[in-house]
DNA sequence: AACGCGACCTGCGAGC
DNA sequence: TGCTCGCAGGTCGCGT
């Protein structure tokens, strides 16, 4: 379900509400939430009890909590040493990161539950919530990151990154995204612009539904031929997918439903600003306002479903377009 | 390198 | 009422 604005959202939450406390006990409520910890159960909540909670960085959709094994300011003159260890978190499908008291009862599928050091007006627990169990925790090593710049957006950026993170680009929205490195390298591929734009190895972040609005935005058709691509089109495209991201994260996210919400429980609010995703049907708004009427088109690519204008979306011809 | 597919899961609404 | 089907915001790994 979420994608960068939405883990935006809860890395931007766990800030406030997480960062600088200390995890005090670790309950594994379904052992399937942690497959990606290859050393299991005891392993990881042994290693996460009594580590405090450095900072909270992200990279397109992964997220990952840096930790200390030492209490604050324990050195008080030493500064503070690099974390080699981080706690990962991938929202999957379903996955919520959830502030919860205590009192509260348990979520029907709550999955993990951190307990945190006391902190003056706010709940104790910090919960993994999950559906569908395509997301997870796990524990993954810190390494430096190969070009030297920070591991992906964080308070306090350090040149590391986690390495179960290490293989994804940069996000747009990352201050060191190189745009002449994207475009080098979508030019050098053999495929279709929204299949290029859902590989997070090329450009992390983007998913279903901000793919289908970047294109739409960009009046570009998700089979377009990435080596036909003109630099100004590329150019279009990774703005559009910026601004739409942007505008998400300003209203909070996107959410259909109940499964997706922010560290408190709050739904966003930009679903009322798509143009394109889940708009089969209705009217291009693009079209209308030019006093055309084009309905949007829902079709199968990839084995999810695709939302173009047809008239200000033209599906590539063959060799042209 | 690229691509298609299955696997990993639960739940909801539509249709019968 | 209950059954099956298709569908859902993601990623990974395998075969061709």
């Amino acid at each position: 379900m979420p994608e960068l604005p939405e883990v935006e959202v809860v890395r931007r939450g766990l800030v406030n509400w997480v960062r600088g406390r200390t995890i005090t006990a670790v309950e594994v409520l379904d052992p399937r939430s942690i497959r990606r910890h290859a050393l299991g159960v005891e392993d990881f909540a042994g290693n996460l009890e009594g580590a405090r909670v450095l900072d909270i960085v992200r990279r397109g959709k992964f997220l990952w909590l840096p930790l200390a094994d030492t209490p604050a300011g324990a050195s008080s003159a030493a500064p503070e040493p690099a974390p080699a260890v981080a706690l990962m978190a991938h929202l999957g499908m379903s996955g919520q990161l959830l502030m919860q008291d205590g009192a509260v009862a348990d979520e029907k599928h709550l999955k993990i539950r951190l307990r945190l050091s006391a902190a003056a007006g706010m709940p104790d627990q910090l919960r993994f919530v999950d559906q569908r169990i395509f997301g997870g925790l796990f524990l993954t090593a810190l390494i430096p990151t190969p070009d030297g710049g920070p591991g992906g957006l964080a308070e306090t950026p350090l040149p590391l990154i986690a390495e179960e993170a290490a293989h994804i680009a940069r996000d747009p929205l990352d201050p060191h995204f190189s745009f002449d490195v994207f475009y080098r390298r979508l030019r050098a591929r053999k495929t279709g612009l929204k299949r290029a734009l859902l590989d997070q190895a090329l450009v992390s972040g983007i998913g279903n539904i901000y793919a289908d609005e970047a294109l739409w935005l960009a009046k570009l058709h998700y089979a377009r031929p990435t080596d036909t691509l003109r630099r100004s089109e590329a150019l279009r495209v990774l703005d559009a997918a910026r601004q739409v991201m942007t505008d998400a994260l300003a209203a909070g996210g996107t959410s259909f439903d109940s499964l997706y919400v922010n560290v408190n429980g709050a739904s966003g609010y930009f679903e009322r600003s798509l143009n394109a995703y889940g708009r089969e049907g209705q009217e291009c708004r693009r079209c209308a306002e030019a006093g055309i009427v084009s309905l949007m088109k829902r079709e199968q690519f990839m084995n999810r479903s695709s939302y173009t204008c047809p008239v200000c979306q033209p599906r590539p011809r063959n060799g042209r377009w």
